[in-house]
Formats: structure tokens, C-alpha cells, sequence
DNA sequence: TTCAAACCTTACAACAACTGTAAGAGTTAA
DNA sequence: TTAACTCTTACAGTTGTTGTAAGGTTTGAA
């Protein structure tokens, strides 16, 4: 079943969206308001995110942003903004493809199709510029070589990836990793950041994880797009 | 280097097309006749592909489809035509974006920025209908879920995966795992078989690896789309 | 039905990878 | 200078992978 979730604010084109959807037998999950929004969406687990930019609190790129961030796509854009400029920060934000209304309910569902099949054949990798993480098969693809992490290593890489350009809290890389409740040796992370240090070194990826003093761990490099 | 290959007979909206894009940092090559077209765009290994409709020969539509059969692309088709059903033809066939001229230069680099990094990250499977394979990572993709293989189970599923709906010989399997020179005992298959169906047993893939008695083992079920 | 070839299963031990612990060295900033 | 913080290395327990060995089961033809 092929599920999209509709984030829009327009209860009326909502409507008008989850009905042609519907009849074209995709399964359809409207969203509005924002408290929810990210939440929803990442839990919804969607084959397609139809997504408005005119909401009321957090903006369209915010979540654009937020998701492409957590791997998650793939996002359609469908705003009455028909800005070259606001298309062109969408699809840098990651937005797969931009759509302005009024649009024709052919070709949307064209798109629809277009991208849904092309994220179906393909990983959701977390993308960090130079690189990207399976972060599933916990196995990092540099260029056109990959090499499998460690469940730690994975881990670890995960969390900062998912994090860039923040820093990553040494508690939190605890809480993922050893859970909360345990006592672990302070050390264990760092005995742990050696080695994915070094696992980098080993294809290339050099200097990439920075100390933060008294914080924790941040990536660094990589040049986003 | 990012190669952008142009398929447009004009000769002027050519020129403007390349300069523009090396301007940008792509390497261009242009190619307008048909005789040569589908050989040159093959041999030119191109990131991305920008296709023209009105061709003089074969039509763009026809192209669209033969390059989308050899897997290669993206194709990102630039045109006049502005019908809808052009759009959703040429979308069907194959091609990964749909632009009509005039296109604002910094829309054609967005997009094909996004063709090209939608690409560049994406995933060779192996497809074997209901699971895909990730014959570098050893990774299986069962539905939502993912099991990573050992070096031998992966190597014999991925034998048996590409000779779908064939049967692999023994000897074949032999010469991939262990090659063909030392000597190894027979019962080494038997017992990688044995391991390799109770993994896939473990992620509900049952019964899907047949003994072909006396010659060697096939792939079964798995409904091919 | 019988029987031998073909195939399957299980157990075992060697080996490699991964992980946490421990101890000591290096670095940072007040 | 110094104490807190961080890094590195070595070691051993654990787990996963692999090939070997031994014995059981299935198959198909006589």
C-alpha cells in the first residue's frame, strides 16, 4: 500500500487532494497544524510527503529541512508560491520535486508516481556531502567505495550525521548507545571514537569528528549542498 | 566531474545550453544527429542527460524509453512542447523531469543538480520482487526490515538472484565462493545452503531456494514486475 | 521394494571481528 | 602549573563466520 501524507494547511484543497488521491488508490493521511507535524510525518512512515509551504508556525523549508535531515522522503512540494526563488530554496532544502497550484491532478499524480518508484528502488541514505550512511546496514558509502560499520560505529556515525551541524552530546551518544539506565564507564566513548576515527582515516574521511570540550562530538567537513 | 550530455538539435538553444551549464562547472558534450545519438549518449557515460522532444529521426519519446532499458540516466527532458499528456507521456516512459522552454537557467541547475545527486546516491539492489539485495554491503531488504548477510551467504545470493528465473550450477557456486583452483570439499555447498535457507527462514523467506538435483540450485517465487 | 547417489543437518573447533575494561599518556584552559 | 578532560593502546571475553567431519534423509531408477 502505497501511503502519502498531506501536509497542508487549506482544509478545502486538503480535501480535494485526499479525494483524488484516494480514487487513485493511494492510501492518504492528512496533516495540519504543526504541533504535530514532524512527529506525524516521521511516524506515518510515508512512501510520499505532499508538502504545502505556507503554514501557520514552522515554514514549508523549516520541514523541508527537518526531514530530508532524518532521511525521510520523498517530498513533493505543492504551494501556490510560484517564485523561481522559493522553488529553487525548496529544492535545495531537499525537496525532490516543486509543483505549484493550480496543478493539474494528472500531472501531480504523474509526479507522485515518478518519485514514489524512485525511493522505492532506492536506499534512504543519510546523506552528509562527501558521504553517505546506510544507516540500516549500518555501511558508509565514500565515492564509489563502501565499507560496514560496527553496530557502534553505525551508531555513532547515525547520531552525528543526523545532527550536522550541531554538536552531539556526549549523554545522548550514551543514551543510543548503552541506553540510560546502566552505569558505563565514561571511557567506553571514547575508546569507541578512536576506533571510528581510525575506521575513517581508513577510506579517506579524515578529521571529520570533532572534539567539543566538556559537550561532546560534532562532524564537521563535508560540504552540504 | 559532473557530464552533462545534450540531445537537441538546435543549434543555438545548443550553444546557449553548454555555455551556460560550463559556466556552472559541468563538462558538455552536444550531440544533435540520431544516427549517433544512443551509441554516443551510452559512450559518454553522461551524470545526467538533457533531452529534447523534436528530434528529426527518432522522436525524444523513443530514446526516452531505449535509454531508460539499458538503466541508463537520468533524463531530464527540456522542451517546447507544453501539452500535458507530452509531459505525462514522456514521464512514463522514463524520463526523470519534465521542463518546458523558456526555463529559467537557475531552475534547469537546480533540477539537474537534483537528478544528478538523486543518482549518484542511489543504491544498485539487485531486485528479486518481494526482497532486494545490496550486493556490496550484503545487505537483504525484506520489506521494512533489513538482515545483513555473512560474505558467503551473500555471494551465493547474489549468484542466485542475477541467474533468476535459472538455475545456478554447482560448479558455478564454487567457483565464486572458493574459486576454482583448491580443492574443497562438496559438502561445503550442502552446508552454506543449509545456513543461508535458515537465514532466510529467519526473515520470512521461506522455501525459496530450490535444489536442482545433480545440477545445482535456483530461486523460486517472488512475483517479477 | 531396494539401494546407491545426492543431498541435508548438526556439532565442533579454529579464526576473526567486536566490545568493554584498564592503565597510562596527551591536551586544554583557567 | 594543575586538574579536568580527552586520547590511545593493550588485553581478554564474547560473538559470528567458516570449514571439517560424521551421520541422517531423500530421491529415483532398477
Amino acid at each position: 500500500m502505497v501511503k502519502i501524507v498531506i501536509v497542508e494547511d487549506d482544509v478545502f484543497l486538503r480535501a480535494e487532494l485526499q479525494s483524488i488521491l484516494e480514487k487513485e488508490g493511494y492510501s492518504v493521511e492528512s496533516i495540519s497544524s504543526f504541533d504535530t507535524t514532524l512527529e506525524d510525518i516521521i511516524s506515518a512512515a510515508p512512501s510520499v510527503i505532499i508538502l504545502d509551504l505556507n503554514l501557520p508556525k514552522l515554514s514549508g523549508f523549516q520541514i523541508c529541512r527537518a526531514l530530508k535531515a532524518r532521511g525521510i522522503g520523498p517530498i513533493l512540494v505543492l504551494t501556490s508560491r510560484n517564485q523561481l526563488r522559493d522553488e529553487l530554496h525548496a529544492l535545495d532544502l531537499g525537496a525532490d520535486d516543486y509543483l505549484t497550484k493550480p496543478c493539474h491532478p494528472k500531472r501531480l499524480i504523474a509526479r507522485i508516481q515518478k518519485l514514489h518508484h524512485l525511493y522505492a528502488n532506492m536506499h534512504v541514505l543519510l546523506d552528509a556531502g562527501d558521504f553517505q550512511l546506510d544507516e540500516k546496514a549500518n555501511v558508509l558509502y565514500v565515492g564509489k567505495n563502501s565499507i560496514s560499520l560496527s553496530e557502534n560505529e553505525g551508531m555513532i556515525m547515525k547520531a552525528l550525521v543526523k545532527a550536522v551541524p550541531s554538536v552531539v552530546k556526549k549523554e545522548e551518544l550514551f543514551n543510543q548507545l548503552w541506553g540510560s539506565s546502566e552505569y558505563v564507564d565514561e571511557n567506553i566513548l571514547q575508546v569507541n571514537m578512536t576506533r571510528l576515527r581510525k575506521t575513517l582515516d581508513e577510506v579517506g574521511l579524515s578529521n571529520r569528528i570533532k572534539t567539543v570540550r566538556g559537550i561532546g562530538y560534532q562532524l564537521i567537513g563535508g560540504s552540504c549542498r
